[in-house]
RNA sequence: GAGCCUAUGGUGUAACGGCAGCACAACACACUGUGGAUGUGUUAGUAUGGGUUCGAAACCCAUUAGGCUCCCCA
C-alpha cells in the first residue's frame, strides 16, 4: 500500500463500472447528435501550444493546460478545448466541406485546474457544433440537440433546464444604461456571479467596478426583466423555433446567463441541474460568428455547445438514472467438470458462440460449487454442466439461473435450448 | 494562485495521549455433481515524512490526496 504509484491528481480511473457509465453517455450523445444528423469527428489530442494562444488568454495558455516540450524542443499541449481543433479543420478543408456543417465529438480533455465536485484534470467532453449559417433557428437546434440528450438520459423539465439569453440584447442594455463597451467582460464576469453572492456584497462589488448607483439598479432591473427577451428578434425565433422542435418545456430565458466567454456574439445558453448538489452547469453554449476568422480561417458563422462527462455523470448517479450494472457480456458460463472434460467444454462453448451467444468457461477444474458461485455473482443468466455421465450419453445439463430449473439435452440441441431461456 | 476542512483493513465506521475494535465485502470450511441463504473460521488497517512524549491513530510541522469557497471555467 505504501509504495503503491498514485493517479496524477485530477485523474480518474475507469473500472468496469464507471467505464458503463462513461459509455452510457457516450451512447446518449451518440444518439442525439445522429438525430439532427450530425457527423462524428475528432482532433488530435496534442497540439501546438500557438494553437491556443492565438485566442486564450495567456493565464490561460500558462497556467490551466498541461504542457510540455516535446523531443525536438517544440511546445506542445494537450487539448485542453476542441473548438480551435474545429476551426482549423474547417479552414484547411473549406473548399471542400459541404455547408452547413454539422458535426460532434466525444473525446478526452485536459485542464490544469484544482480538482474539485464536477471538475477533473482530465475528463470527456461533448462538443456539436454548426458552421455556415447564422440563423437564430440554428441556434435553436442545438439547444434542441442539448434537450434531447438531457431528455433521453430520463432528466425531466423540473429536474434540468437550460437557460437561453442573447449577449446583444444585453449589450444593447448595457449601452442604454451607459456602461461603456471596456467595461462589458467585468459587468458579464459580475453578472455570472450574481446567484452565489450575497445582494450587498453583489453591490458593493458593482460599485467597486466603476458602476454608478443608477446603473447597479438598471442592471438588477435588466436581470429581473423576464420579459425582456420579447425585444430581441432572434430569442423571439430561437423560443419559437424550440416551441416547434418540442423541447420547450425544457427552455427558460433568463438574462443572467452570460457565459465567461468573450468569443460568444449573440444566443448563450447553459444547461443545470435544478435539484441536485451540483452547481456548475452541466453544458453551455452559443453563438461565435467570429471565433473562424480570429484563428485565421475565412469569416463563417458557427454555434456549438460543449458538455463534460463529469457533472452530467454525477448527477446521473445521484438520480439513479444510470442502468443498473451488468457485470458481463456473457450470458452463458460452460462449467469444466475435470481435467478430464476440458476439451469438452472447451467444444461447447465454441459451439455456442459459433451461434452468436457471448459464453465463458471456467477456466479452472476446481469444485462445480465454485464455478456456480462465479456465475450467479457476475448475474450471468444460464450454466452449463457436462459430467461424465453426460460425456457417456452426449448430453448437456443447461441450468436457468434466474429460476434454478434445469434439464439434460442433447449436445446439438444445446444452442435453442440456451438460446429458448435467454429469449 | 489563496483560504478553510478532512484522511483508521477492500468499503463504511469506533477507540480520554495508554492492548486499534465493529459491520459489510473477500476467502476457506460446513456442502467431495449445482449459485443466491445460514453458521464457523481466516485474511486485512492508523495516507507519507519528521517532531513532542515514558507512551501518538489522537498533539505539532511538512508532504500527498480529497472536499468546500475564492479565482477560473477555453
Amino acid at each position: 500500500m505504501a509504495n503503491k504509484i498514485q493517479t496524477v491528481k485530477g485523474t480518474r480511473e475507469f473500472y468496469p463500472e464507471q467505464m458503463a457509465l462513461r459509455n452510457f453517455i457516450y451512447e446518449k450523445v451518440r444518439a442525439a447528435s445522429q438525430a439532427f444528423g450530425y457527423q462524428e469527428y475528432d482532433g488530435p489530442f496534442i497540439e501546438p501550444i500557438d494553437l491556443y494562444a492565438a485566442k486564450s488568454g495567456e493565464e490561460l495558455v500558462k497556467k490551466q493546460s498541461f504542457t510540455f516540450q516535446d523531443r525536438g524542443g517544440d511546445f506542445v499541449t494537450l487539448r485542453p478545448e476542441l473548438t480551435p481543433s474545429l476551426a482549423r479543420m474547417i479552414a484547411a478543408k473549406q473548399g471542400e466541406l459541404t455547408f452547413p456543417v454539422r458535426w460532434w465529438s466525444f473525446g478526452p480533455f485536459w485542464r490544469y485546474e484544482s480538482p474539485q465536485k464536477g471538475r477533473t484534470r482530465e475528463f470527456f467532453q461533448w462538443n456539436v457544433d454548426m458552421i455556415g449559417v447564422d440563423t437564430p433557428e440554428a441556434d435553436a437546434e442545438l439547444i434542441a440537440v442539448a434537450a434531447s440528450f438531457l431528455r433521453s438520459v430520463g432528466l425531466t423539465p423540473r429536474q434540468a433546464a437550460i437557460f437561453v439569453n442573447n449577449r446583444s440584447l444585453i449589450n444593447a442594455q448595457f449601452d442604454a444604461l451607459d456602461i461603456p463597451p471596456e467595461k462589458r467582460v467585468d459587468v458579464s464576469n459580475l453578472i455570472d456571479r450574481r446567484a452565489k453572492m450575497k445582494p450587498e456584497a453583489w453591490d458593493e462589488n458593482g460599485l467597486e467596478l466603476g458602476l454608478n448607483r443608477n446603473q447597479l439598479e438598471g442592471l438588477k432591473g435588466v436581470l429581473e426583466n423576464y420579459e425582456l427577451w420579447k425585444q430581441s428578434e432572434e430569442l423571439v425565433r430561437v423560443f419559437d423555433a424550440l416551441e416547434a422542435l418540442g423541447v420547450k418545456e425544457y427552455i427558460k430565458f433568463e438574462p443572467g446567463v452570460m457565459r465567461g466567454l468573450l468569443y460568444y456574439t449573440s444566443t448563450v445558453f447553459e444547461a443545470f441541474d435544478l435539484t441536485g448538489s451540483v452547481r456548475r452547469s452541466i453544458l453551455g453554449g452559443g453563438r461565435y460568428d467570429n471565433l473562424l476568422a480570429d484563428v485565421g480561417g475565412d469569416p463563417l458563422p458557427a454555434t456549438g455547445f460543449a458538455m463534460g462527462d463529469v457533472v452530467i455523470g454525477i448527477i446521473l448517479q445521484e438520480k439513479g438514472l444510470v442502468p443498473e450494472f451488468d457485470p458481463t457480456p456473457a450470458d452463458v458460463l460452460v462449467t469444466v467438470f475435470d481435467e478430464s472434460l476440458w476439451k469438452k467444454s472447451l467444444e461447447l462453448s465454441t459451439q455456442l458462440r459459433n451461434a452468436g451467444i457471448a459464453t465463458m468457461v471456467y477456466p479452472e477444474a476446481v469444485k462445480l460449487q465454485k464455478q456456480f458461485k462465479f456465475a450467479d455473482r457476475m448475474k450471468m443468466k444460464v450454466a452449463l454442466v457436462l459430467g461424465p455421465e453426460e460425456a457417456e450419453k452426449g448430453l448437456v445439463v443447461v441450468k436457468n439461473l434466474l429460476n434454478g430449473e434445469q434439464v439434460q439435452v442433447q449436445t446439438e440441441a444445446v444452442v435453442e435450448e440456451v438460446k429458448k431461456l435467454l429469449g
